[in-house]
DNA sequence: CGTAATTAAATTGTGTACAATTTAATTTTA
DNA sequence: TAAAATTAAATTGTACACAATTTAATTACG
């Protein structure tokens, strides 16, 4: 990536990079659909399993709701979300897909497959890839 | 890392969530010195070669003048680094170390060893990691 | 029961990231 | 050489990311 950085940087900035370069390879695919990858993250979380609160979705995603509420706010401007605050527990938020948000995924379906393609990538080495990083962190638990 | 979402999202998502989570183990050690993580890269990329044109440090850490631009004004407020316009060609701006700058490297000598600790990450691990991602990287030339 | 502690979101403030545009300087080229 | 094209930073605007605080609701407990 690059030579002129020392090792110890190197045993950290390439993951930085790399993260950085997959998410500018959505980017024109995500565009089309008009997401962010964030968003698109969150809309993923609510097709895998619709209806979520805040917390739950941070949870998944690890962030919080500093940075979750103005997105979703900005998912339900796009009238892909709607956000219901719970009756039983007024302090709970539920995230839920309009009929707009779960139409959404048909389109989306392709995207992973384009993205493979597009960064040149074969099934093994995300499977490596995704190998390594799940041992690394495995080891703090 | 979260058994809830699909094998196409698990693809790209632990390294997007993996690179947060580095930079958050990062985030302790960075404040004892008041830096940021990028900040950090910058002062990395300097130590390691002095002088440095606002273009160059863009093109080792992939950030442009928009990033850059604000991040360098933040370290020449804390006296690490100088801007200065070149006088061969105008529009150039040189990045330099101060001396406070300088005698920072000694205080962050210690962090990638620390970060290692904290991560509970073995040298094996990371060249492992470093290999693969540098294999797929490489694809794309 | 009523107050204290906890919890869930939202808010506030700082700092990236990056696209798109602007400004100013330098090169190209007609 | 003068206009056009290119280049380097800076600026503008949108959207995360996260720490810290606030607000409101619920639960725990003395």
């Amino acid at each position: 990536m690059n030579e002129q950085l020392n090792l110890s940087q190197q045993v950290c900035f390439p993951i930085y990079a790399f993260a950085k370069e997959i998410i500018n390879q959505y980017r024109p695919m995500l565009d089309a659909i008009e997401l962010t990858y964030p968003q698109y993250l969150v809309m993923m979380v609510l097709w895998e399993h619709d209806s979520q609160t805040v917390n739950q979705l941070g949870g998944k995603l690890h962030l919080d709701s500093g940075t979750l509420t103005p997105l979703l706010k900005r998912l339900e401007t796009k009238s892909l979300v709607s956000r219901t605050r719970s009756t039983t527990d007024e302090r709970i938020v539920n995230i839920t897909l309009t009929q707009k948000g779960k139409e959404l995924q048909t389109q989306a379906a392709t995207i992973p497959q384009k993205l493979m393609q597009a960064m040149n990538l074969e099934m093994e080495d995300l499977e490596e890839l995704k190998r390594i990083i799940t041992k690394i962190s495995n080891k703090n638990k």
